[in-house]
DNA sequence: TAGTTAGTACGAAAAAAATCGTAGTTTATT
DNA sequence: AATAAACTACGATTTTTTTCGTACTAACTA
């Protein structure tokens, strides 16, 4: 609750969304995974995630000499802030309408089809 | 097909929200209705128009003194764009969990539940 | 030990977005 | 006719985000 009113950018979601899958890394790690995607200057990546650990998105221990940075924004969080945005800027604050739209335009497979018809029987024994 | 690959910024969706849901307008009339939620200066929202409609994000009339001014982009085509930004952006690529999440964050009416299964069941029978 | 490699820190430039002031015109009002 | 009000155009400033160069230090290597 306490985390989460802050925004990342477009750039610091990136660095996110490699912490969350890979875990704690090296800037030299972040960075590597950066440049499969494109190209990003080492220093760049490491500017990104000091303004990131300032701002509290991520953690580091520095007790060796090679910092090791670790998400402090839970995903999961970040991911609702993110929809809530989302609903609010483009779905005229209508989230069904969002899903609506987001499951109307993705196959989905089989699996993932019962899964939400599993969520929404859920929803509906409340 | 043509006009979506520009992405709007914050403030220009904000415009384009307005136009899609008032039709079109005025520039005093997008600032009024901003001013509703936040302060802005009217030359800047002017501004912000004047821009879009370079971009092509807007079409504009003006041939009377007040220019009136109607979203270009389709709300539909833009709202995917979005869609799909945030899935790759925080979701990991994957549409469905953004769903999953969206669906089982937001309290949904019967209604609505309802017309998710329809189109889950829609879905499944292609 | 000398030289190269791998790090961090930090300032500053570049790019992108948002905001606003001022000038100049046209229309309305008195 | 004079003044005020409502517009657009446009440049400039400010703010935010991204990118990178340089300096410096620690660690490894030949």
């Amino acid at each position: 609750m306490s985390k989460q009113h802050i925004k990342p950018t477009d750039a610091e979601l990136e660095v996110l969304q490699i912490l969350w899958q890979a875990g704690p890394s090296s800037v030299r790690d972040v960075n590597e995974k950066l440049n499969q995607a494109r190209e990003v200057g080492y220093t760049t990546t490491l500017k990104i995630m000091q303004i990131m650990a300032e701002k509290g998105l991520v953690e580091r221990d520095t007790s060796s000499r090679t910092h090791i940075y670790s998400a402090a924004a839970d995903e999961t969080a970040t991911q609702n802030t993110l929809v809530d945005k989302l609903v609010n800027q483009a779905f005229r604050g209508s989230a069904m309408r969002l899903v609506m739209q987001a499951l109307g335009n993705h196959k989905a497979s089989n699996e993932e089809l019962d899964e939400i018809k599993a969520l929404i029987q859920k929803m509906e024994e409340e």
